[in-house]
DNA sequence: AGCACGCCGACT
DNA sequence: GTCGGCGTGCTC
């Protein structure tokens, strides 16, 4: 009995301890899911732990998932857990977070997980920095002059790096290291990282008007409660949507909780920067693609180890390990480019609004020209709307005027009316700057034969080639693709026939050149401004007056306030329009009104033309009389006809490969497939826009199911028998932003 | 994502 | 005869 007890006790005991010392693992790849691993006895791991596994025969790093369920992997095939590394683990609802987009997104737990991981070096032991100094030791070394420069710095300075002190010196490294080896130099470890200034919440603020300060103490108030909320923070260019929400960032900042501030593309924002050091006194922590490895590190850690209170970032921020997040601000939540492209599909917009979600805490969505589905929300109530009005003085709206270009043709090879033409003229005499948008890079985007009409096209895409004069070749603008622009006709050989069709920012910067040989002119497109300083520095011309004529593409549709420009020109508003986009209306809407704001900021009130073809298109409606919410409804409207997202669920599926047929096979064989359910649609296969991209020919489904339906699941089990040769990749973008 | 394994072309 | 190209498949 007593050993009946016993062998029990020892045998649950046993059952208990095996449970324990078998984790899921999560590796940053993509696999399906998390693999099991033996913790030695030497080891005490929980949740969040970040850990080295062997992984075939090398070393990974992964995050210890869970407890490994019962009926796994064979015992034999079990590997033990290495070690457990010196970070702090990851939070249990950034675990939650991962696990949560990998569902929704279709995508491999493992591949969500890799974007919180950043670097594989952030999670090592930080390298010991090291600095010299004067050692006391009396040695005789042979002095030479590089020495002699070293030492003589040396001497009343504080220990610095080898490579600070070479370069102060005018010498090599060398030199340095020789002199350490010698004994003259002594070697001493720096602390690892230098406290920076951080954020002060009771910096003192800018005036706020009375309308900004009633939207702050709502926020305060929504972060104070530190519960889930989501607010649209609503309101034109210049009102002061930012000074507003700083205020929350305060209070945040006092509770000692984390801020996250995600912004559309943060390599553009050093005014936006600016202001927040103006608001706080420091920095805040930033977070992009350009980072180096070391500063991609030490921002990781900073965050990790809560000493990062403001992180401001690109979408990818998002997946920072914040131990203690206390509240998410969505800047430009409109903008597409929190849409992220490849690999992990997801919408760094809604998946904030999911983060906050699962963390409890408020996120504030801020937008001049908020997005449909953000608008709905608050329309219906799930989101505080709260909308500031322009600030008396600050921001006279522009005038907006459509140019019919039906009734006012454009002269041959010209693509400024008349009524622009005059614009700009009487702008220019009275002293003032004006901005011509046309959102196309390049001279022109087609070439074709006069003789045979043959297109250069892209032998790998299904795109034409755009001419760029600056750089003499013809280029695809979606692979990379370069080629020079041909004499003879590659298709008929005929010499001197090959035509440019169709205006570029370049080609008009020539007929701007030529109407006004006197005027300063530049053009700025992601070719010209190559790095946030030029694009500073561009800013800076413009705002110092030194040009008269802008030329761009949306790069310079983002807030820049430039006083003395007041007249804009939207060369093409049509642009954008065509191709049966389901925001194609919404994002011209967007861009227009945005590029539209740069006119008049200031004292001298401005005026935009809408050259177009289409004068009564909604879009031109909603932007010559300012009616937004009227636009809104009605796309609204068509949607919710044809139950389209908001009112409906999307996800694409995009086949690809580099053989077409088994391309097509495999696509049709997938809507054959396809689930048959109430409220389930299946469209397609198609071939997906830009039917070959990159050398890959591309089909696409579209599975568009009502509110009601749960699409991952229908999704999940229509493409789980799905066996794909692995020359074939399948992309699942659900809730895709643009069907282009 | 790596890394090994595997099966065909130009080299010491 | 081998070295090495990158297609294919696996990693608890």
């Amino acid at each position: 009995m007593r050993i009946d007890n016993a062998s029990s006790t020892t045998a649950s005991t046993t059952a208990q301890t095996e449970r324990l010392r078998r984790v899921k693992v999560l590796l940053p790849l993509p696999l399906k899911g998390a693999y099991d691993y033996r913790v030695p006895a030497d080891l005490e791991l929980a949740p969040g732990d970040f850990i080295t596994v062997p992984l075939g025969s090398r070393e990974a790093t992964g995050v210890v998932w869970g407890q490994a369920e019962p009926g796994g992997i064979a015992e034999d095939r079990l590997k033990d857990v290495i070690a457990r590394l010196d970070a702090p683990s990851l939070a249990e609802v950034s675990r939650r977070f991962v696990d949560w987009v990998s569902a929704y997104t279709l995508s491999p737990p493992g591949a969500v997980m890799r974007m919180a991981m950043s670097t594989p070096s952030a999670l090592l032991p930080e390298k010991p920095r090291t600095a010299y100094r004067r050692s006391d030791a009396p040695i005789e070394i042979r002095m030479t002059s590089a020495r002699r420069r070293v030492l003589a710095l040396i001497e009343d300075l504080p220990p610095m790096s080898a490579v600070e002190l070479a370069r102060e010196a005018g010498v090599g490294t060398s030199v340095v290291r020789g002199l350490a080896d010698a004994g003259v130099l002594e070697r001493v470890a720096l602390p690892a990282d230098s406290h920076r200034d951080l954020p002060d919440p009771l910096c003192a603020g800018p005036e706020l008007s009375a309308d900004q300060r009633q939207a702050a103490e709502f926020l305060r108030a929504k972060v104070k409660q530190s519960a889930y909320s989501a607010s649209l923070l609503d309101g034109v260019t210049g009102a002061g949507k930012t000074e507003v929400y700083f205020e929350a960032i305060a209070e945040n900042l006092e509770s000692g909780r984390q801020t996250l501030v995600l912004l559309p593309e943060i390599a553009l924002s050093a005014e936006w920067l600016e202001r927040f050091t103006n608001r706080f006194g420091a920095a805040p922590a930033q977070w992009h693609s350009d980072l180096t490895q070391s500063e991609r590190r030490a921002t990781w850690r900073a965050v990790a180890e809560s000493r990062a209170p403001v992180v401001v970032g690109a979408r990818s921020a998002l997946f920072l390990p914040f131990p203690d997040l206390g509240l998410i601000v969505v800047d430009e939540e409109h903008d597409g480019a929190f849409k992220q492209g490849d690999g992990v599909v997801y919408h760094a917009r809604d998946m904030a609004v999911v983060r906050a979600h699962l963390g409890e805490i408020p996120v504030i969505l801020v937008s001049a020209t908020p997005s449909l589905e953000t608008v709905i929300n608050a329309n219906k109530g799930r989101y505080e709307h709260l909308v500031l009005p322009a600030r008396h003085g600050v921001a006279e709206l522009p005038a907006v005027q459509v140019v019919d270009l039906r009734r006012e043709p454009l002269a041959p090879r010209s693509w400024l009316s008349t009524t622009l033409r005059e614009a700009l003229r009487r702008t220019l005499e009275a002293g003032e700057q004006a901005l011509l948008f046309l959102n196309r890079r390049g001279y022109a985007p087609l070439t074709l034969c006069r003789a045979c009409g043959h297109r250069m096209e892209c032998p790998n895409c299904t795109a034409w080639l755009v001419e760029h004069r600056l750089s003499g070749r013809l280029q695809c603008h979606h692979c990379g693709y370069a080629t020079t622009l041909p004499n003879i006709c590659p298709a008929c050989d005929a010499e001197g026939k090959m035509a440019a069709c169709g205006p570029g920012v370049e080609r008009l910067a020539e007929e701007a050149m030529m109407l006004f040989p006197d005027a300063r002119l530049t053009t700025i497109t992601s070719d010209t401004v190559r790095g946030p300083a030029a694009a500073a520095d561009l800013i800076r011309q413009i705002r110092e007056h030194e040009v008269d004529i802008v030329i761009g593409t949306q790069i310079v549709a983002k807030g820049h306030n430039f006083p003395m420009l007041t007249l804009v020109g939207v060369v093409d508003a049509d642009l954008g329009l065509s191709g049966g986009d389901l925001r194609a209306a919404e994002r011209t809407y967007q861009l227009l009104h945005q590029v539209s704001g740069r006119a008049g900021r200031a004292a001298l009130p401005g005026t935009v033309y809408l050259q177009t073809y289409h004068p009564d298109h909604p879009v031109m409606a909603a932007l010559t009389s300012g009616d937004r919410e009227r636009f809104l409804e009605e796309e609204a409207a068509l949607r919710e006809d044809g139950e389209w997202p908001p009112f409906g669920r999307l996800a694409a599926l995009v086949l690809s490969g580099r053989d077409e047929q088994l391309v097509d096979r495999i696509s049709a064989s997938l809507a054959r497939t396809a689930p048959r359910a109430e409220g389930v649609r299946v469209l397609g296969p198609a071939p997906a826009p830009f039917a070959v991209l990159r050398g890959r020919h591309r089909r696409r489904l579209l599975m568009k199911t009502s509110r009601s339906v749960n699409l991952q699941l229908q999704l999940r089990r229509w493409l789980a028998e799905l066996k794909l040769p692995s020359t074939v990749r399948l992309q699942i973008d659900v809730d895709p932003y643009s069907f282009l």
